[in-house]
DNA sequence: TGTACATCAGTGAACGCGCGTTCACTGATGTAC
DNA sequence: TGTACATCAGTGAACGCGCGTTCACTGATGTAC
């Protein structure tokens, strides 16, 4: 600590910094001089914690899909009631937009690292679908032979409608508008999903 | 012409150049300096057409623009038969999404340019999904009352698994195995404007 | 407990890169008379 | 029909920028004796 030469932790400054750089300006405004420059430390200081500027983003970009996976999970788990499975997966959806919509920044790098090694620790949003999915078979509102695939669909629409109100048509929209039409497509997809064929 | 000094169409020559640099990497490829070598020429020559980088990328992006909307309609006008209303709107996701898998780097600049000044002469590509929706209604194949917000519903999904295919987790999925799943998820999606409630 | 020294974490200066853009210019074109 | 000249479309050299990365270094830390 005592702020001086050695800096205590530079290695977590330097992600928060990244972060924090991510949040403003997206994937691309993570560069290695603009977080040096955040954390008051020479460029070159980096390199004694990451390999290179990839090696940076690549932890930035876990963490924010961390923090993606965490916001998913709380909404699911506060989901509750009579139609328990079928309100998580609405909760899974929403949560995914909602998330987007508020730090646009954070779920593009998120997205960006989906090719990723994935962390077993926290789970990627994807195994919390997969569950929510199985969940709704088990409770009897997802027929067994919709089960197949039916995670494509979810993922196709929480991830379709996150992309168009955060870097589409709907950049526009927000607040209750945004928010009752993000609910209409994810009821109309749900419908999908369980209405008899 | 003769390849000489004045170079005959440098304008349009960029513009090609340009949908060949994004073809390859993509929105970001799109630099004067790489477009104005590809055509050979010194790289403030693209200033006597262009008033800076943006405009050629625009102009280009317009034109990525154009190509998917003439896939759509062209698939769209090729649908017909007893159910030719929804197959008309299954042909516009699925064109959405082929163009995007065939063209990744056009669809990324066709996307980029959502928000720019509309060119009434091709119709973007949401105008094609909007006629084809009340043609639904006319048809008697969507109830009225579910033709509200629908556009949004068919859009989601046509852009929601063209990213995925694209630049997500279905990445690594090509071919039959992928027209499948799109099929069903565009299958489902319909299903869920159509099903009863 | 005090000192010698290896290790570790940072500094500071510099490199080469590709980029967009500006400047003064020059060679080709086409029009007026 | 031939020539003078304005316009037009390109050249060539240079600028400053931010970037990632490398180099040789130095000051602080902590451990062995």
């Amino acid at each position: 600590m005592s702020g001086a030469y050695h800096h205590g932790d530079l290695r977590s400054a330097l992600v928060e910094a990244g972060l924090a750089a991510a949040r403003e300006g997206g994937a691309g405004a993570v560069s290695l001089r603009e977080i040096t420059r955040t954390v008051g430390v020479t460029p070159n200081a980096a390199y004694r914690h990451f390999a290179d500027r990839q090696a940076i983003v690549l932890t930035v970009a876990l963490e924010a899909q961390h923090r993606l996976a965490r916001a998913i999970r709380d909404r699911m788990d506060a989901a509750a009631g009579a139609d328990a499975a079928v309100a998580r997966l609405r909760a899974f959806a929403l949560a995914y937009v909602d998330f987007a919509v508020a730090e646009p920044g954070w779920f593009e790098l998120a997205c960006l690292s989906q090719d990723a090694p994935p962390d077993p620790s926290t789970p990627a949003p994807y195994e919390l679908l997969l569950a929510a999915l199985d969940d709704a078979v088990a409770a009897g509102a997802l027929a067994a032979d919709r089960r197949s695939n039916a995670e494509w669909v979810c993922w196709t629409a929480a991830h379709g409608f996150a992309t168009l109100a955060t870097s589409g048509p709907l950049q526009g929209l927000r607040g209750e508008p945004l928010k009752s039409l993000a609910a209409h497509v994810v009821e109309t997809t749900i419908r999908g999903l369980t209405a008899p064929a």
